[in-house]
DNA sequence: CTGTTAGCGCGTTCAC
DNA sequence: GTGAACGCGCTAACAG
């Protein structure tokens, strides 16, 4: 592996010469920079980012924090990110948290350990702990799905309320009375959120709401089945399941096939997340769509501003809108097209 | 950002100390030790990573470069790679191509800065020249979804062939004769061996194939729909569709549902990849599912194994089995359930 | 416009 | 068992 120095022999100059000449910085003769750059690229050298960093106290590295790659939503942020870091020549560390505190803790230390210029976390069991740590290296942050809790901090997710109410607001339309909420984690922001748009649209219809069928529970598909088992010996039977996330709606679903409850005929099913490539084979299942590539473009970039500048001015919020996919699951009466209605509205 | 002399000041010993103390290389004894571990912990020193790249010749850093992080079959397989390495105490540095030769290499070049310790790589069009540039840095590296070109490089991908067999089987089974198969860029390994297996199928069963029927293209759903757009005005129509890959069977589904052909009542239709999600919600597409998380855990397993092992011995080539996930679209008359077929028979 | 010099923070000899 | 000194490869001052 060619160093500078060997850049710098071949060339018949210093390495200061080879290091400005090729970054650009300073000044550097047209002939002499012409002879470096020949150099360069016969030797095949590639500078060391390693050595650089340690000089510059800049890394050009940014962490991802996700706690799912699996999970379309961050499968598409991911790739939002990377999109946006490669475009300011950063490159992402990735780790991936499993919804593991500890897991997130460790990455974060390996993520500090490489110096990273920023990092982006959606974190595993609420922001704090994670976003403590980061806080006290002084590193910028962004948070991602979830509300930021410290000043200085930017945190960009969807409009959750939105979504909670749009999903409420189309089964109550379609004369729903009883409609069960499959809800995440209790205490999870997201989860909090989601609920709070469904009571919303409960109370401006003027609907009572029958709180033995709000069940907030794991984001996870097992825990759901078993929710929605249980939810189907109550009597009377709810009418409709609202599913906080995608992997809520497969348990749901698969609880529901499992006894024997036909969808949408017995019971209509929506949910949050749409997952684009299920709904292009078969548009079957009725959700809130939420701006992935927005939320991590918008995320990246407002991570490299702070890293740009120094990181100064207090925490923003972005709140994203979501949109309403309506499909066969909520017994909607489809002449062949999916119709598609957003949340322009606020969210206060 | 507390140093390594920080803590030794702390400690009150010098910074070897505190770096044979931390890294239990050397010897220090167990008082020391627990001084120096202690000044750590209050100081929240985290060592540099990249000084200690810079020294050791190890930067803990492995890259992963695939076309798209948005197709489920690599978010499964980067998930996969991110635990090995992570379980190994390395971090994955992403990069994202799009299917774009240049980004690939641009990527390249960024990670090899980085002075990574090896690089999964699912090479955009075919391994060559991504493939010389790692074997020039001497980097090792792992081939993902394509054929090694070069020796002591390892390649992991599935059973194509065996694949492609089982679509045809299984639709010629059902009685199609007239199958069309569309393919992915002509020349890339994957179509070349998913081709390879549909005609040994057809072969095997004493059908001839109709040439005009088996169409490359581009990996891709909006090319998908023209084919499949073009192939419905032929006489006599198709009465099966074989996908090459998920986004190819999207554009396919879309085209026929542009020109109002029933599936599978009009024409039957299989794929590559299975979308683990889409199938929860609604078990629709006949596919053959490929094995992502073993795959990427396999090439991450491999990779870890060369770095560690001073990268000798000649490159190895895994092959892993695929299966078939007989659902609606193809016809099958299930009865509420799928079959699911797995292809053991080794493929040559 | 270019060269010399001094670290960035760490791991590692080699004395002691 | 521990410390002093060096250098990994690079960039930022400063001199010339």
């Amino acid at each position: 592996v060619a160093t500078i120095r060997d850049v710098a022999e071949r060339a018949g100059v210093s390495t200061a010469t080879v290091s400005r000449a090729l970054n650009g910085r300073g000044y550097a003769s047209p002939e002499v920079r012409d002879r470096v750059r020949a150099a360069a690229a016969d030797l095949g050298y590639v500078p060391n980012a390693l050595a650089r960093g340690l000089k510059t106290r800049r890394s050009r590295l940014v962490g991802l924090l996700v706690p799912e790659l699996v999970d379309p939503l961050y499968a598409v942020v991911a790739q939002a990110v990377e999109r946006v870091a490669s475009a300011e020549g950063s490159q992402v560390l990735l780790g991936v948290s499993l919804d593991d505190p500890a897991r997130e803790g460790a990455y974060l230390d390996l993520m500090l350990a490489h110096r990273i210029d920023g990092v982006l976390l959606a974190p595993a069991h609420g922001p704090e702990s994670a976003v403590r740590r980061v806080e006290a290296a002084g590193v910028p942050a962004v948070v991602i799905d979830d509300a930021a809790t410290a000043s200085g901090i930017d945190a960009v997710r969807a409009d959750n309320v939105g979504g909670g109410r749009l999903l409420a607001e189309h089964l109550l339309g379609r004369g729903c009375r009883r409609i069960a909420f499959l809800n995440g984690r209790a205490g999870s922001t997201p989860a909090r959120e989601r609920e709070a748009g469904f009571r919303r649209a409960f109370a401006a219809a003027g609907v009572p709401i029958d709180e033995r069928l709000i069940l907030p529970g794991r984001w996870e598909a097992d825990d759901a089945r078993q929710r929605t088992a249980a939810l189907l010996a109550a009597r009377p039977r709810p009418d409709a399941v609202v599913a906080a996330s995608a992997l809520i709606a497969v348990g749901a679903l698969r609880a529901l096939g499992d006894a024997g409850v036909r969808v949408p005929d017995d019971i209509a099913v929506a949910s949050f997340d749409d997952l684009p490539f299920a709904a292009d084979i078969d548009p079957f299942l009725t959700a809130v769509a939420q701006p992935a590539a927005a939320i991590g473009e918008a995320a990246a970039t407002m991570l490299m501003e702070r890293i740009a500048g120094a990181a100064a001015g207090p925490g923003r919020e972005v709140v994203l809108p979501v949109s309403l996919v309506v499909r066969r699951s909520s017994g909607a009466d489809l002449s062949g097209q999916a119709a598609d209605v957003g949340a322009d509205r606020a969210a206060p």
